[in-house]
DNA sequence: TTGTACGCGTTATCAG
DNA sequence: CTGATAACGCGTACAA
């Protein structure tokens, strides 16, 4: 009943079956040549006293390693983050590789801490999606001594646009709107600014733009002409690409169209902020620009007993099993999980390309809320 | 752009700085009493070469770790168990500690490779969810060596009962109902066989038996005689525990109730198989055993065009927003992480208490689904 | 306060 | 095919 017995070593192996610390070393490591009695005498010796490889201590030798990848996100809890860890996560595994997966709650300097000490704990990889004020420190420091993968959003070679975008930002007591114009402008500028340079490190997008530009086209086919924009900060670099692509659909022949800007974090706050626009008439469709803001959009339609046509970014639990079920851009997040983990797997290997920026597309899957 | 520069270490810090190895060591280990000249050169020296800290070399000294826990649970990608590690994780990063996750996909022999490569890895503790059939080798090899704590299910000390239940396990093409009686029978000995020994390591569970049998008794207040217990194989300790309870409700004074059983294991499955009992007036009622069958339910009574009183087990993100909106057994899966992250931190601290099992609440939410 | 020498558990070299 | 010996990067007696 101790409460922590030391476990055995290698040595205490090789002396309970009587042959050298080598020996044993090359039996555990699986090599073929061995003698079958020396074999079968520390495969007893191993069993009997419960003896377990350490491969921390294998690891500090140079060469090896502990083969343990990094993952550093924003929020476990959300189902995006979750299910690209779960895919991050198998793949991996199918390579021997070990996850371990880190919060960052959104906060910089969190960041920086857990990686620095994914960094101190030598893991040999690292898949990370860069926090929303990103200084580009952390991976030019970790970079060059190990394979790094940004996903969701790029690790900024540039530092991000200084005043994010002077958008109205929608507040639930006094909701405001904007006119388009601002928007349009601000958006310029963010087209020009997109991937001015090649990336710091491997990276994995979803073709935000491309996916809300798709949506909101299909709101206007339907006579939407005033579509309200309900998404999270723009200071978030998935949020300014899909605003760019809701603007650059609105910018098409199909001209006439207004739009307008709110912003909320949680499911809630979208749906306060949605409600005191509705009795207005100031909007006749939404797009939602992430899940939790479609969610707000249905509590606020359910609120208010009456609905707008509504598509969200990205797909989730609910989306088909309400009425109207919801139609949404759904990105291919068990691919991204993939990609980033194979592309940290193919350096691991010894590939070294040039680090490349890989999008994914996203597909428009229509359930029957973008109609009015 | 050499592609991996063997990192800095600390002798190469001494090099640098003028000093001794000892004293890099000290520094970097936040000692007080250092000449503050030469704490300037080793800082000076520190940033100059890049160099960090390796925990991985730093955690083979005696007494010394690199403060990693595991956690082994069955699906990263069910809501349940994302939040619940990302309860865990934040408990633990508070503490210093990370946090390494690893999805067994509810296969024995997979949760044994992975308890292994955790234990090769030298993690300080472990949190598991045992496999459906436990073998409870893994607890009694691991727990004498670190703290253990299982969660959501126990770690057996007896195997599970041989003939899990002779239920009548519905499929699609012709659902088959069974009379209370036989279910009955086996809740007896399942009752009987209720944590029959102390738990082989710390435990913390939801009241799964107490939850379903509060939520049954709401349906058979609202009138319901014939209840279906939609749920996955009753292999699963939560689904035996929830069912038990279900039988302990229909047991009760309010008696001429009836039930029948029904097994699915996604969501889709549930569906269907709820969707063939529909029309054949066999079952006035159904709680839905977990997550996937409540939305397996919703499914079908949209495909109907009808509905029947239904409470689930696990709230779920669609609950409140479909209409009617779903009432639910609702655990509170973050104050579960969090106990299983303290029991281990305390262990880990140098508490040795007995094992204990820790039975947390759960809550019954009603929404409205539960009415006629 | 600083440095020396050694040990932690493992693997690699290289001679037997 | 096997084994003594020297690393690996770091922490700790112990001595200076």
């Amino acid at each position: 009943m101790n409460p922590m017995p030391k476990p055995p070593t290698m040595k205490d192996v090789a002396a309970a079956a009587g042959v050298a610390l080598k020996t044993v070393s090359r039996h555990v490591n699986g090599a073929t040549n061995i003698d079958p009695a020396l074999a079968a005498r520390i495969a007893t010796a191993i069993t009997e006293l419960g003896y377990r490889h350490n491969l921390a201590a294998a690891s500090i030798r140079p060469g090896r390693s502990a083969k343990v990848i990094g993952l550093v996100i924003s929020d476990l809890a959300n189902p995006y983050w979750s299910l690209l860890a779960r895919s991050v996560e198998r793949t991996l595994s199918e390579n021997g590789y070990l996850l371990m997966t880190v919060s960052s709650e959104e906060d910089a300097d969190r960041h920086r801490l857990l990686v620095d000490r994914l960094l101190a704990q030598r893991v040999d990889g690292l898949i990370v999606s860069p926090p929303r004020r990103d200084t580009t420190a952390w991976a030019a420091a970790a970079a060059p001594l190990l394979p790094v993968v940004a996903i969701d959003r790029p690790a900024l070679s540039t530092p991000p646009p200084p005043a994010p975008v002077q958008d109205a930002r929608a507040d639930p007591e006094a909701p405001a709107t904007s006119p388009t114009e601002p928007d349009l402008a601000s958006n310029a500028s963010a087209e020009a600014k997109r991937r001015p340079h090649p990336p710091l490190v491997d990276t994995i997008l979803a073709d935000n733009a491309g996916g809300a530009e798709a949506a909101t086209r299909e709101l206007l086919r339907h006579g939407a002409r005033r579509i309200l924009f309900l998404g999270d900060s723009l200071e978030l670099y998935t949020m300014r690409e899909r605003h760019a692509g809701f603007l650059r659909a609105l910018k098409s022949p199909a001209a006439g169209a207004d739009s307008s800007v709110a912003t909320a974090h949680t499911a809630a706050e979208a749906a306060d902020v949605l409600a005191a626009l509705l009795g207005t008439g100031r909007i006749d469709a939404v797009f939602a620009a992430n899940n939790r803001a479609s969610i707000g959009a249905i509590e606020a339609f359910t609120r208010a007993g009456t609905r707008l046509p509504l598509i969200g970014f990205d797909d989730f639990e609910s989306a088909a099993l309400v009425r109207p079920a919801v139609s949404v851009v759904a990105q291919d997040v068990a691919l991204m999980g993939e990609a980033a983990a194979r592309a940290v797997l193919a350096r691991l290997a010894g590939a070294t390309p040039a680090p490349a920026t890989t999008t994914l597309p996203t597909s428009l899957i229509l359930r029957g809320s973008e109609r009015p």
